[in-house]
DNA sequence: TTGAAAGCGCTAACAA
DNA sequence: TTGTTAGCGCTTTCAA
């Protein structure tokens, strides 16, 4: 077929406004052009940029997303996930894992949070937290505690130990308010303590609360790290000593990866650099006062 | 047919592990099941809030959200939303218009910006703005100046509009650094001002940075006032007093407005109530030096 | 190389 | 009421 040939039909073809049908397409070749894209929660500032990262890698490959929201209840993701199954996703990104979900019979990559065997993008979270350790060390804190996420997740786990000794207090979520009953538990526990590493931003500002309603000052009193370097976080008062992760290009690594699943070719998890980004909740240690 | 019967044939397909194609479906009503979301970025921490509502609403009602971001690209909203309608979503709600924008022929509801006549579920800023404006005359300033967002979005425009009498300088866009430059040169211009009601949180954040780069403080010196209350900002320096919009609420309904279109029924645009929250970028103003 | 035909899994219309 | 059939728009196979 000579090549005037195929711009005459193609020619005819767009004067009559033909578009292909995707769903006729679907039913013939059994691929949708879909993956589905699941999420614990919107409305945390860290998924925004990876979610926006994932969307854009995938559009640009043809492949539209899903989004599906699983308020950060396990019944909800497996609710969800089956009615991605069912619709047709060649594929699943899941940035809601907890380490004893179920995921399907799906070509599936992780983001974030890790479960079982699946590939995973994330951060290096360890590192991460290791650099803020070292830096409270430097600084001169001795008494560095740790204020934990919810213990199913794999990313409270990965931080745990890289945090290595100290006291430990573990937060039931990843937010403000569980932030703040978990310092001031370890407050009432551990009142010695001079530098608090929090599993994540938001328990950072749960951090503050606690130790404004103590009548403490940071960094002044207690120094304060998070992790994330979430948007805004650095417009906070103070703003917060944290570790940045790329969470776009999480996004764009973990499309990327799925993307190389559905061609077939082999796939691991990969971990992205993280940097510590040094602000004002950190300080020296205020001099003790000899006791007596 | 008897009850018994249709137990047994149900149970025959459980056991057979059958599941309804809905590609096939699809192919055979022309219903998707699919519905289009299109966002401007949604790292904007207004939209994911909105965004949830969307999604479980929809969800609820059988409906799954392909996510687009046009990224505030007018071009690319044109080709997502051609894309979109081609895999035969069902209906959209837009969330990226233009004034200028062409919808396509398909069920569409406007979320937060309008064009041309398409239904509109949005906050009621104008009553917001009105509050605002009432608040600063009720502590005392008369020099109040407007920061807008881009003029080309309605929301800038229904703000303005209510903003009444006064200096204005326009930003470029609804960020921090548009809205830092656009302060900057508003304290140029107009020095004597006490006030500044910005297009949004983001303006406002800027507003700070100019405030700050110019000696000046917030509130002491220069009031400064937002709109939405996006997440974080009550625990930015100085927390900001701001229009709260019901961020949720205006997704769910914008959700509820689709699949009312998609039933058949007339619909119509909605305004949500807002809401004043007072925190402590507001004050009285300084008391001026009698010139001389 | 080109064209014809079968069939993906479902639903809606129709016949018995 | 129940069973049968045509056909949605595409891709792929097979025949010419």
């Amino acid at each position: 077929m000579s090549d005037a040939t195929v711009a005459r039909v193609r020619a005819a073809a767009d004067a009559l406004g033909y578009r292909p049908d995707p769903t006729a397409r679907s039913l013939r070749t059994r691929r949708s052009g879909v993956a589905g894209v699941v999420v614990p929660d919107l409305t945390n500032p860290v998924l925004p940029p990876i979610v926006r990262g994932i969307e854009e890698t995938l559009w640009s490959a043809g492949i539209a997303c899903l989004l599906a929201d699983t308020d950060n209840d396990e019944e909800r993701e497996a609710a969800l996930i089956e009615e991605l199954r069912s619709r047709r996703c060649e594929g699943l990104i899941v940035a809601s894992a907890v380490r004893t979900a179920q995921i399907p019979d799906l070509p599936t990559v992780l983001v974030t949070r890790e479960a079982g065997s699946l590939p995973l993008v994330a951060a290096d979270d360890a590192s991460g937290i290791r650099a803020v350790v070292a830096h409270l060390r430097e600084l001169g804190h001795t008494r560095i505690a740790h204020i934990t996420g919810p213990l199913n997740l794999s990313t409270t786990t990965r931080r745990l130990a890289a945090f290595g000794e100290g006291p430990v207090v573990h937060g039931e979520a990843f937010t403000i308010a569980a932030g703040e009953r978990a310092c001031a538990q370890l407050l009432r526990e551990h009142p010695e303590t001079t530098a608090i590493v929090a599993g994540n931003d938001m328990i950072a500002l749960g951090c503050y609360a606690a130790l404004a309603a103590a009548g403490l000052r940071c960094p002044d009193d207690v120094s304060v790290t998070g992790h994330n370097d979430m948007p805004l976080i650095d417009r906070v008062q103070p703003p917060l000593t944290t570790v940045a992760i790329p969470q776009y290009e999480i996004g764009v690594a973990a499309a990327n990866t799925l993307l190389a699943r559905l061609r077939g070719e082999p796939v691991g998890s990969m971990l992205l650099p993280t940097r510590l980004v040094i602000r004002a909740s950190t300080s020296r240690p205020r001099p003790r006062r000899s006791p007596g």
